[in-house]
DNA sequence: CACCTAATTTGGAATAATTCTAATTATCGC
DNA sequence: GCGATAATTAGAATTATTCCAAATTAGGTG
């Protein structure tokens, strides 16, 4: 039989991309990116934490603030801002935008076309040179999406 | 000749805006939206303080996010969040979105056409009604626009 | 102009989010 | 198995912001 990890639910490629960046997969690392990955509603590190409490009861905040820190280091969650407060995480790789409802308070994930960032960095002024493009949208959402 | 007021340098807008909404021009808000328009480099709360007490040395710094919260919601000012720290205040009322310099921490505003942003709601999926859109681009300005 | 009422400001305490620190524990290579 | 290094932990410290109750200020009215 084969021996199953501890957590085999997460794409293999967390293990790989911690090597990757000279760190190491560790259980904590694994859950966290795990509960980010099953419920993609871009919780913060408090609610990450409350769910990785009842797998791995002895974790602390602060570690769940440092795997939440090393998986953007590695490229494998994206950290999110709009308004004050707590910052937010996204498992999401692909580019997209956020349409943030300000009914329900909840954040969504929004694709749009490649071609669209590009032509967005194209009409910077010369002399901006961007490498990364965020979208927030705010308004109401009345679709199934939520 | 002409009596001037204390701040004769802000628009005239400010009294009327708040009236608008049924609050006082006092010299705490004035100085607070004055100091926004002198110096458009998107200051903290912090920062508006400091430069704001050599004038009104008085002033608290509950007063300064007080005024600043009141230009929020009179419409005069913009709060900016991108990446957690404090919030930031930007002035510039025109649709545009923001550059973040990656080097110097700076933040510039640009202007898009109107049409671009139009475009960006249309996008959205059927369901989704944004009433409006925030852009953020990061990476490294050459310009002389510093 | 004196008063009444309500808006505003103030300083300090309280809260929330995050980071820091020092000590312990786990892991990897030899 | 040992030693060096990485990672985790608990709690203290820091930062940003909000809350609160008291003092001040400003209009409007007679």
């Amino acid at each position: 039989m084969v021996t199953a990890t501890q957590s085999p639910r997460h794409p293999a490629g967390l293990a790989q991309k911690l090597a990757d960046s000279g760190l190491r997969s560790t259980p904590q690392r694994e859950l966290v990116y795990e509960v980010l990955l099953t419920k993609r509603d871009h919780p913060t590190a408090d609610e990450v934490f409350a769910r990785v409490k009842p797998e791995l009861p002895g974790i602390s905040l602060a570690t769940v603030y440092n795997c939440l820190e090393t998986l953007v280091q590695c490229d494998l969650v994206r950290a999110v801002n709009f308004e004050r407060g707590p910052t937010r995480y996204c498992p999401n790789l692909r580019p997209h935008a956020h349409f943030h409802d300000e009914l329900t308070g909840q954040t969504h994930d929004v694709d749009l076309p490649e071609t669209l960032f590009a032509k967005l960095k194209s009409e910077l002024p010369p002399g901006f040179d961007a490498n990364a493009v965020e979208i927030t949208f705010r308004g109401k959402a009345k679709s199934s999406a939520n």
